[in-house]
DNA sequence: CTGTTAGCGCATTCAA
DNA sequence: TTGAATGCGCTAACAG
């Protein structure tokens, strides 16, 4: 017997001698006008007095809600979208709803049928960086998708990714950069495409840019060989930019592996701005994504779809952090 | 309308040709000898045909439970917490389970009432890394806390960390090192004051074995200032024990300020073995702790804990992975 | 302004 | 071996 006798709506009637409904009424916040202010505060004090809590369970079979929302996320063990969803269950629990969790396709398991465990009780989802398809099965729920491709079928979040690796082409390029190189996340996902085209385009507008790009899976020994690559190959770049923190680290790594020091030797840059980007010796420079507001901003856009309105899609600005991995080319 | 129309198990019944009752002794899995096998096997097929789940909001007013458990986790933003969930998370679906995460104290803000938002609907709570006290709200619901004093009074599942910290001083012992400083994590919990004992017990153990030690918040830079005071000190440390890899992150730090190279001048070990450990350079020797095992064993813990058994405390054992931070002392 | 009533979908007695 | 009836706690339509 888990739960505690908790005290229902019908005991708090009687405490304040009243009856069921119009607890009901009253704890629902919608008495205005059909309940005595009198009555009311009785109410509200008894249901305190008694430390009354509504039974989710009886709330949800009668509205036909769940007051739940679904976060799909590629990953956990990534820092990312732990701020990810912190900032959505901040705004979540605000308006009373709770947030599951659900890493894929890392559970993509038994598939006995799609989503036993969580799939039953939401009454929306949020995804972040991933493709549309994983969302075929859930027809005719409300989604709301988090950093994804802005012309897709679904209301979606972004972050101004391709604004930040201009940033990072400008300040590279006023550094005295021309020969760039580009360790790319080998991900067909829009955020790392929207990256490639904007990053090729502002080092092709420098005078004198050249712009070169190896891909790499998102792992530090894969970026590293990426790096590799590029710093062996015919571009001989003087900066390195890589599509994430994590691939930077593995950047670092190939410099020390051919005796360039940084910044003196190369030049690296980051996306993300992770715990990792001031760990690493130099701290990194690398371009600040408000992973928390991504999520706060995304079930804030879910909470307007489920009250039947069409959540303008928005597109949060990234920031620019130079830190002491960038600094003039070698002479 | 959030929910598209689900069949009911009227529906099943009615497609069986049954009665509602009989399908759900059927599909409840307690018909052995009630119902015969002939009808069984047609609400069977009739449920699978019609594609019928159990609504849980029903299930769960009924029975009284919720099928949900709570993980309460120190922060999202670890991705040592990401892991934890993701184990529990698998257990918990294999058994019909869901879990929802809780950042404590991240979200021990308004206090309207101690946990509004998940607080409810709780069948079982699964607590990782923090002080007993948390739980005091919650008195009366079953609890397994992971990470923490085993002498406590709730069942446990832990690391074997005090190993963990012998094997460190020993291999640190094998390659010559005497003076050893420990950067500690400033914080009250047993899982830190375990590895501090069990480190200055080794290090004495050691034949003219010196401990230092001094404290440090969870992060780079105070792990850093933590790291030169031990550097600057009377100790003359050979090698650096940190509680965690992050901050071994921020010794290796101290130790460039010092121009102290990594393992020449000064060993460095961590404590976790995330993925920073292979991103920093050179890579860490540290302890490997088996965190998605931890968050699977305590919920494996926690159903047996709801069907009335009492589970055995657990202590999963750690493994010291040797990398390029530890060489032998300077000469 | 407030109370009575019905029913959400399910598991479970009890009667047949 | 099966079906009819009941109630979990809540909200909302409808009466008074």
């Amino acid at each position: 017997m888990p739960a505690a006798n908790r005290p229902t709506s019908r005991d708090v009637a009687q405490e304040a001698g009243v009856s069921q409904s119009t607890v009901s009424l009253v704890l629902g916040g919608k008495w205005a006008g059909r309940i005595s202010p009198g009555t009311a505060a009785a109410v509200q004090e008894a249901a305190g007095r008694l430390g009354y809590r509504p039974n989710q369970a009886a709330r949800n079979l009668r509205l036909g809600t769940t007051r739940t929302v679904l976060l799909m996320v590629p990953t956990l063990t990534a820092p990312f979208f732990g701020a990810v969803y912190a900032g959505a269950a901040r705004v979540a629990a605000e308006h009373g709803f709770g947030i599951v969790v659900y890493p894929w396709p890392e559970n993509a398991g038994p598939a006995d049928s799609p989503f036993a465990a969580p799939g039953e009780a939401i009454d929306g989802i949020l995804a972040s960086s991933m493709p549309v398809q994983v969302l075929a099965p859930f027809q005719g729920t409300p989604v709301v998708m988090l950093d994804s491709d802005p012309a897709g079928p679904v209301p979606t979040v972004d972050f101004a990714v391709a604004d930040g690796m201009r940033a990072v082409a400008a300040h590279l390029g006023a550094l005295g950069h021309r020969r760039i190189g580009h360790v790319a996340a080998a991900i067909g996902q829009w955020t790392f495409r929207e990256r490639g085209e904007a990053l090729a385009a502002a080092v092709r507008a420098l005078p004198g840019g050249a712009y070169g790009r190896q891909e790499a899976a998102l792992d530090v020994g894969a970026a590293k060989d990426a790096a590799l690559r590029l710093l062996d190959g015919p571009l001989r770049p003087t900066a390195l930019v890589c599509d994430d923190d994590l691939m930077a680290a593995g950047a670092y790594k190939a410099a020390r592996a051919r005796g360039l020091p940084v910044p003196g030797g190369l030049s690296v840059t980051g996306f993300d701005d992770l715990q990792l980007a001031t760990a690493l010796e130099p701290e990194l420079t690398t371009v600040r994504l408000p992973a928390a507001d991504l999520g706060a901003h995304g079930m804030a856009a879910l909470l307007e779809l489920l009250e039947g309105r069409r959540p303008v899609p928005r597109s949060l600005p990234g920031e620019l952090v130079v830190r002491g991995s960038t600094a003039e080319p070698p002479a």
